[in-house]
DNA sequence: ACAGCCATGTAACTTGTTACATGATTTT
DNA sequence: AAAATCATGTAACAAGTTACATGGCTGT
């Protein structure tokens, strides 16, 4: 759904076609999260059925045949609704991050492990989008956007990790008593 | 992807049927996001087909039939698997909030309206989760995981109305060197 | 008798991923 | 002549959502 919006959001500059779309879409977030050619043709083809996307023409001569979109009033609309409505934040437990993490937990595979591998792998990501340089405001924007959430993710596991050497130290505790009672 | 590791990890704890998969699924993460119990059954059904888990039993007698199944030991292989290997972080631009924003931006849609209202249903959407109190230990590892999202996000709101008001004044410097070329 | 929960499933549809097929133009 | 790039599409599949159909058992 989301891939759809930014599409018609696209044609909100004017009419264009699914090549340059998807070029488009994937400078607009740094070629961080490419779509596939295909998935932009499927959008578009069900974009026209559902009439929020017209064919203007198509255009002949200067390389392959280009068939050029534009958007529907309805089309617009659309967009104006999409832009106008915030985004309604994930809900807990929606992270991969966290289901890993609850399930390592819940089911004691090694759940230290699991936190120390994370984390190594959430600094080594930081790292690579610290080098990246980002040219334009909007961009670098998305890039902050990745490393405050980067960075939050961090935080939390250190909590994590200090909620799981206080249950090690309760368990180890539960074994001594266990011990005492049973001597 | 996410629900069916989920629901394999879930079957480590021991055999068990749909139904009662999607119920220990939705304690897992707090009710916050549920399986469909349809979508439960259709990921078993693939799962038996590709081998990682198998039909136990079928237990009738004391309520409607139940359909028994548990870990096959390549399924098993699978949850260890998923459980060592960290999740990669979500690259920049994944993120609906930011595909709006950047939309926006993109397009002069209002976007200091958009960053407004946005920081509206966070704040609101905060307030619910704080409010809310969790029992144990790891749902409240859950909960803290999404706050500390919510955090960042309201930070990143911030900075990006900074840079919008920032582009604003720069506008209001371009317009007024206009005024002064041309006069 | 009837409501409500337990339990399993099917169907239709949207979105996304990967891979492949096709052909034209431009560059080397 | 061969390779790279432009441009459009199809096919197969995984995953998720919503809605519906079907029964059996439990409590009032």
């Amino acid at each position: 759904m989301s891939t759809t919006d930014v599409l018609l959001a696209l044609l909100v500059a004017g009419p264009s076609h699914g090549y340059d779309l998807k070029r488009a879409h994937d400078t607009w977030f740094d070629r961080a999260k490419p779509v596939a050619f295909g998935q932009v043709y499927a959008i578009l083809a069900r974009l026209v059925r559902d009439g929020l996307v017209a064919i203007a023409h198509t255009e002949a001569g200067n390389g392959p045949e280009r068939t050029i979109y534009e958007l529907t009033r309805e089309g617009r609309e659309r967009v104006d609704a999409w832009v106008g409505t915030p985004a309604d934040p994930a809900p807990p437990g929606a992270d991969e991050l966290i289901r890993k993490t609850v399930a390592a937990i819940r089911l004691g595979l090694d759940p230290a492990g699991f936190v120390v591998r994370q984390r190594a792998a959430h600094l080594r990501r930081m790292r690579a989008l610290e080098d990246g340089a980002s040219s334009d405001p909007t961009s670098a924007l998305v890039r902050d956007h990745a490393i405050a959430h980067l960075d939050a993710d961090l935080r939390w596991l250190e909590t994590a990790a200090a909620h799981l050497s206080a249950a090690d130290a309760a368990d180890a505790a539960d074994a001594a008593d266990a011990t005492l009672r049973s001597s």
